[in-house]
DNA sequence: TTAACATCCGAAAACGTTTTCGATTTTTAT
DNA sequence: ATAAAAATCGAAAACGTTTTCGGATGTTAA
């Protein structure tokens, strides 16, 4: 019933624990035959390192922090998804914690895995974190840092992201080239960088195609949900009436605001087209189905981690190590919400 | 640049180590003088114990383990949600691991939570769990162990669960109370526990309200997600005429059945009813609004840590501990797919 | 034979904390 | 005044591992 451990081995075979300790971590100045000896003697009394007693030793706790603003959210499940498979494959458990898009639990948060030691820390920032001394606290003690999706620019470190500019310019296109005219955008709050971005990118490519931006064809919805969409339908309807397509800050907007036109007998896409952005599975099940920009999750997570552990390793071995910045590729996926 | 320790607290201040310690963690044989000093002086160097040595000392690590069939699930992630939110609020970090449904890994991640020694484990089965091993092993090592919603009755443990027979009684009841007399049900595997008492629970509404049971209306959908919804309703419109209800295992299941239905302009609930499971989200946005049972995710996850955390302290205190089992209310949530 | 060298092993320090227990000092009671 | 009791402190062991470094033994070359 006891604990088995390395004394208790050399105890079994009447040598020292440095022995034990060398052979099976297969130290070249251990002959074969005790190897051998210590080994079986490990498996028979189906010994474990206490791993408190590595981490102290080693300074190392692998194991790896990851901060996002929700887990009940499609798209970031699925990067938590890319990142735990990625890090149990390479021997790293992951602590989750969420910040509730609440600067202040993140700066706890922060402060939490820091003082557990995790060996990196993998970061979506809160929507109202604008201050970021924390994650430059986080740089001054050396420990290894990646962010994705939701980042800063004022911090010096890896980043895997999407080109938010980029794919709104595109799905804004794809509203244009389906024949639209007068093209309304349900957009996030005002201070996040990707709310910002995609606003952007809706707004050059109407300017690169003849159409002249209207500021009061912009919808702000301030918590970027179902109820959001609704409301922001809603208004639109009173607001407007020649409107024939929306470019929503995300699916979850636009198919609140689909609900809203076929509650009403609004024909999608027939009297208004509807493009979304994240490809959450949801958006093809519903009727009609939403076209929508792929965000690859999955793969920004696998990226992320695998990121992280480059820097860990550089880390480990004292190399210096430049932080990358990652843009993955997003795509137009054409569905029945669009002509 | 140098970690502070108490060492450095200790030699800055002329005491011992010992002292320096017992001040920190208020004992009784430390004049409130230097208390007052050393806390001052730990604050003054940001002083944070070293979490490696204190787990190695006190033989815990204040984190726990969850492992989850998989992460990309809108009840899971509430769970989730629930659980690292109360964690947090205890001091305790959580490690997810997810199954992935598969047994073998799942067997692997209980071996990961015992080497990294974690306070206690909390667990929902993979759908092909039966052999229970490895649980027994947790049990024997004397880790606190909870497990939720999908649970197996051969393990002694502490349950928060939910009355899958029963709510799947009143699901279908409310099919027949709504007029339906001929009720379909779209069931999961064979296996798990879960899809067997929501079968007999729509089994046993049926007799009791004397509808005559009949096996052909019984659809299997292997993997319970949108796909399966879509054949199993195709498959059933090829097969029958004259259904004009379904029960179907998960929400998922039902949008994909109501997807088909909508394309091929059958009226919900008109010329069919349709009953879901969860109250995902999702449910109250597609057309029509899908009625469904509420399953309590977010409270599941909250009542499992505190479960647990009771059971830690009494491990701690070596007290002994019952197992408990909590079965958490579901309700029927009438919205427009049934009449 | 001795010197040089490779091979194998173990003593001991270190990681930073917690806690027991005895020692010392101060206070209180007589 | 002295004895007893209370208050305060610190030495040292312990948690279990990793790693450095020197010592012992055995082997080869001169």
């Amino acid at each position: 019933m006891k604990e088995v451990t390395l004394k208790q081995i050399a105890e079994n075979l009447g040598i020292s624990i440095t022995t034990v300790s060398k052979a099976l971590k297969n130290y070249p100045d251990v002959s074969k035959k005790t190897k051998a000896l210590v080994k079986q003697e490990a498996k028979k009394l189906h010994y474990k390192p206490n791993v408190f007693a590595v981490n102290l030793r080693t300074k190392q706790s692998k194991t790896v922090g990851l901060i996002i603003p929700e887990v009940v959210h499609h798209f970031f499940s699925s990067v938590v998804n890319g990142i735990i498979e990625q890090a149990e494959k390479k021997g790293y458990l992951v602590i989750i914690l969420q910040s509730n898009e609440s600067f202040k639990l993140e700066k706890k948060q922060i402060d939490l895995l820091i003082s557990k030691r995790v060996d990196g820390i993998m970061i979506s920032l809160a929507s109202t974190t604008t201050d970021i001394s924390h994650l430059q606290e986080v740089k001054d003690l050396e420990i290894p840092l990646v962010m994705f999706d939701k980042i800063s620019k004022l911090i010096d470190c890896s980043k895997i992201i999407i080109d938010d500019r980029q794919a709104a310019y595109m799905a804004t296109k794809h509203l244009i080239d389906s024949g639209c005219k007068r093209i309304a955008h349900f957009r996030g709050a005002l201070l996040p960088q990707n709310s910002i971005d995609r606003f952007l990118g809706y707004k050059k490519a109407l300017e690169d195609h003849g159409l002249t931006y209207d500021s009061s064809l912009v919808y702000i919805c301030e918590r970027v949900d179902y109820e959001d969409g609704i409301a922001a339908a809603k208004q639109l309807l009173q607001d407007h009436d020649d409107v024939d397509g929306i470019f929503t800050i995300t699916d979850l907007v636009a198919i609140g605001a689909i609900h809203v036109f076929n509650e009403r007998g609004i024909k999608v896409p027939d009297d208004i087209s509807i493009m979304g952005f994240s490809n959450w599975f949801v958006s093809q099940a519903i009727t009609p189905s939403l076209s929508t920009i792929d965000q690859p999750g999955y793969e920004m997570g696998k990226k992320t981690f695998k990121t992280l552990l480059k820097e860990m390793k550089a880390k480990k071995k004292g190399e210096p190590f430049d932080p990358i910045t990652r843009i993955l590729d997003t795509a137009v996926i054409k569905r029945n919400s669009t002509k």
